[in-house]
DNA sequence: CTGAAAGCGCTTACAG
DNA sequence: CTGAAAGCGCTTACAG
């Protein structure tokens, strides 16, 4: 056993409501009250049971974050800027797989009815039905925060990158270079930030009198195996289209890889864009073209805005926070094939 | 205020020690009883408040990793084997970043006292003096496991690769090649996974007849920009080394898209070899031959191990868990240069 | 099989 | 400024 309140309260003669005082309000305190509890607190190495305090002050100074594949290494960013907000304000994060979790059978959600966490970061927009219908109920729903993906059908908070606006940058780029004919490597269909990017990209060839047909919609993850092996579909079109823009860097990636093990030169045959800037992306050969998601930004802003909702103390805040995306011109476009 | 055990007890017409234990063990409760309490529990939505089971139980059912960068997609990996091991024995994971943590002033390690997580997992080999002191106090001390790296003059329990044996699959590799003439890229100086790695190249080099001067190890981080700056460095080497063996993929990766850039050919004029087999290696251009560790296998492991110490189920226990690494053969090896 | 009661370690009105 | 006391929501010997 570890020592208590009631030990130090003994050791340095005062009641344990005022160490209580002393540890969470000095300012409360007489001086010679506080100095005495402050050296039972230092010598005995004391530390405030943080279950006891969670459940007398209802609440637990801790937040979940909820990630569709914990390998990922996508995540691991925007959770490292989760974290950083978190560890500011002294609430601690737990972490869980949403795919994982499914498998025990028991819900993600479960800790915020257990008071296990004061709130949830959710950084998966395909829930099954039966967690989103947990989700939207009202007193769990107001502790929710959406981070990267979101739910269409639902109205949470939410913080994500102008996936639409990368969509267009990356088809605007690629015109400018005079490509016309354009294959777009899609994630999962269902997902959100698919459609996003797939809706910028189509907004941007129709402004430019062009258009994406069905056939040249390929794919269906954002993974490196999906790329590798679009390429050799992309090979033996004909007429090759010339420029194709990927969901992901992960996508980017092992389609280049495909394409050199195709014959065919990035970006003398083929130009690429990626999405997300990845840090390898800027090392891959060719050095990948893509579109700059701001990852700690958007784990920051979310943890921000859900540590506002707990607190109460944004209560007109916007509930949608959009950030920024950036083109980031690398050696993996160049002018269309003569 | 949601539904509490009291509520529960008063609808089912039971008291709460009865509600409680047809909750954590059915059978020693009647069937009327258990069938009445389930009902309430299932319309009322009931779930354990999970503070008040932690203080009344004396155990968290949670456990804490601590990460050196979350940020690093590395990491992540092994905490998701982590996770999935936690999450089928109904244990939740805290996630701390060690650096992010030290700049708040409070420790990480604040958490195991204040009984918040039942014990550590920590992926950080390097911890501060400070730290380490507050890891090796005994109450603490048998509730750490070490993940990956490790902290050589303690004598933690602890999961690791064999990163000796991977530095001498490197180089016997290359050997093999014809490759007579090394570099090693380090990673920080200080890190253990640095020093093992190095250990197993030069034994392999001696037990060859060769030796690896203080000239030709270089960097002294495990990353990208590390391995770029590199390259421009090994061109003007005269004779220039053939083949580089690498402490990690990122720097392994970098050094390729320097050495394309110095206008060198991988593996024409040199040979790399990285360590980890993250999954973009095999994408790489050229893929990259690496040494693999089984992140996955790591993160299990030290869950599992850590689960028993709590336990008291494996006092028993090694505590040593060194867990093999393969080469895998790519194209970023081949022969020795004419 | 079941219930009354104590107690896990805190915090916080309430009095003084 | 301080203390006595109630209570946060559970679990678990202890009796029956």
């Amino acid at each position: 056993m570890s020592v208590s309140i009631k030990d130090i309260a003994r050791i340095s003669g005062v009641s344990t409501a005022t160490v209580s005082r002393a540890l969470s309000d000095p300012e409360r305190v007489s001086e010679k009250a506080r100095k005495a509890v402050m050296e039972a607190v230092q010598t005995h190495g004391y530390r405030v049971n943080s279950h006891a305090r969670s459940l007398r002050r209802q609440r637990a100074d801790a937040v979940l974050a909820v990630v569709p594949h914990l390998g990922n290494p996508f995540f691991s960013t925007i959770l490292s800027g989760v974290e950083f907000e978190l560890q500011q304000a002294g609430v601690d994060l737990l972490v869980a797989d949403s795919r994982a979790s499914d498998r025990g059978g028991r819900s993600v959600f479960a800790h915020l009815h257990a008071s296990r966490v004061d709130g949830l970061i959710c950084l998966d927009g395909n829930l099954p039905a039966c967690a989103q219908q947990e989700l939207s109920q009202p007193d769990v729903a107001e502790r929710v925060v959406f981070a990267c993906e979101w739910m269409p059908d639902a109205n949470f908070p939410s913080v994500r990158s102008d996936n639409r606006a990368g969509g267009r940058l990356a088809v605007e780029h690629l015109l400018e270079l005079g490509h016309r004919d354009f294959v777009f490597m899609a994630g999962p269909r269902e997902n959100i930030l698919t459609a996003e990017r797939l809706a910028g990209v189509q907004e941007a060839m129709v402004k430019a009198g062009l258009s994406l047909p069905d056939d040249r919609i390929k794919g269906q993850d954002f993974t490196l195996e999906e790329g590798f092996a679009a390429a050799e579909w992309l090979a033996a079109l004909s007429p090759r289209p010339t420029a194709v823009v990927c969901a992901s860097d992960q996508i980017a990636i092992g389609l280049m890889a495909g394409l050199a093990q195709q014959g065919l030169s990035v970006p003398n045959d083929v130009s690429v864009v990626g999405f997300d800037d990845i840090a390898i992306a800027a090392y891959a050969n060719p050095s990948l073209t893509t579109i700059r998601q701001d990852r700690i930004g958007l784990g920051r802003s979310a943890a921000r805005m859900l540590l506002a909702r707990i607190d109460g103390t944004a209560p007109e805040h916007k509930g949608l926070c959009t950030l920024p995306v950036t083109l980031m011109k690398r050696a993996s476009t160049g002018a269309v094939p003569a």
